[in-house]
DNA sequence: CGGGCTTTGTGAACGCGTGCACGAGTGCCT
DNA sequence: AGGCACTCGTGCACGCGTTCACAAAGCCCG
């Protein structure tokens, strides 16, 4: 019985946490489990039990009940989902400090997303290798992204040239952006935009650290994982 | 003491856009803007004006009707109710890649959290300075979070190296973390714990992007996979 | 081979956040 | 002074996501 389970609308809230469960499933595979439940994969992800099947519930029945999931057939169910059966080739706008740090990083060619070109408007730039890609001009930018089939930007620039770069990967045919710059993107409809943005998230930890200061008791349902 | 501030809670959604707010109301202030409408700054922000008004309705009643929001006066007021109105010094674990482009960044000690420091195991790097602060190492975090007042940490190791961060930064005394490494920690009641996952940002496009490849809308019809 | 134990999958209730709609206050113009 | 245009503040309804609770389903053991 596969009815449309492919197909099926998969909630936002969902979609951003099957990220976390595919890399705890990957760390379990690597210690030799290979069967794991609910109630264990919460715990490793910091939710709820009831959470974690209901998620999994959106792809279909995969697991077994008295037992839990196989952990490899559901690596592969969600990446089946998630898309991530092939490799999504990037590419970082900026070759600044950031740029610099995540064409290093490596983190992102071994979870499927090379780095697959750097651009950036500094001449001075040019020409120089970071993490074994060599920083070209934004001009090129249409045919690296045409010729590399690219359909993910990445936008590490300073503030100021943030929305003439995602105009850039907007025109060049790039459909998915990831904003590192401390501003609201303005993009066609139809194009994703995902913001990372660290001053945000200092604001936001200064919140509730202040609130912790002001003598009001802290919420009981603060975001811990603290079971063992 | 004013419990008209403190104990009134603010909803975490608000709290995650208040920064956004605050952000473009600095932007304007430096264009020489003194007034703002709800409408305006929804453009800016990217939301819905109702939406901006609601929020800025928990701070109190700081608009004026018929005119808008005074610019100057509605900063302080976020800034004061986000607890910004003293600098907060955050102290960097992981003087890696990743480590090395925050300190260098710049943009936190702009934004009131300044890095008074950087630690990390690795003798070969204890010494070096980044971004005018020396490396020094995680041994000495008590004392340093102690004499500097630090209430945030930074863990910016690798994956493995980062419960053990985590747990260094409470021991320390430490209550509030930012988490760039990809999995979840494990805190004790009370410690608030915000994470910044580049991959999982990654992923949940790659969602959306082979969604749209497999077709936008779930029109009519059985659709074969196509692509994969 | 059946009873008991375990764990999934999901219907249903609940709670939070969003967006609408509109009353209420403010400034400006005639 | 009065009317008009504008914008805030908010009650309310709706929808999404979370959580509970339990029936269904599979495994193990005596």
């Amino acid at each position: 019985m596969s009815p449309d389970r492919n197909r099926r609308r998969i909630p936002d809230a969902t979609v951003s946490r099957l990220p976390v469960y595919l890399r705890i499933l990957g760390e379990q595979r690597e210690l030799g489990i290979d069967s794991i439940s609910s109630d264990r994969l919460a715990e490793l992800g910091g939710v709820n039990a009831a959470k974690v099947r209901k998620d999994l519930s959106y792809l279909g029945s995969y697991g077994t009940r008295g037992v839990g999931y196989e952990v490899e057939y559901l690596i592969f169910q969600i990446k089946r989902e998630l898309g991530l059966t092939h490799d999504w080739p990037v590419v970082i706008v900026g070759a600044g400090n950031l740029g610099q740090a995540l064409a290093g990083y490596g983190g992102f060619g071994e979870r499927g997303f090379p780095v697959a070109a750097i651009v950036d408007v500094d001449a001075a730039k040019i020409g120089t290798v970071l993490g074994g890609v060599r920083v070209r001009t934004v001009d090129e930018l249409p045919q690296i992204v045409q010729s590399k089939r690219i359909h993910i930007g990445v936008v590490a620039t300073p503030a100021g040239a943030a929305q003439d770069a995602a105009d850039r990967l907007v025109a060049a045919g790039v459909t998915s952006i990831l904003n590192f710059a401390p501003l609201v993107l303005t993009v066609p409809a139809g194009v994703e935009v995902r913001k990372v943005d660290l001053a945000v998230e200092l604001q936001i930890l200064s919140y509730y650290e202040q609130r912790r200061a002001g003598g009001a008791v802290p919420a009981a349902g603060a975001r811990s994982a603290s079971a063992v």
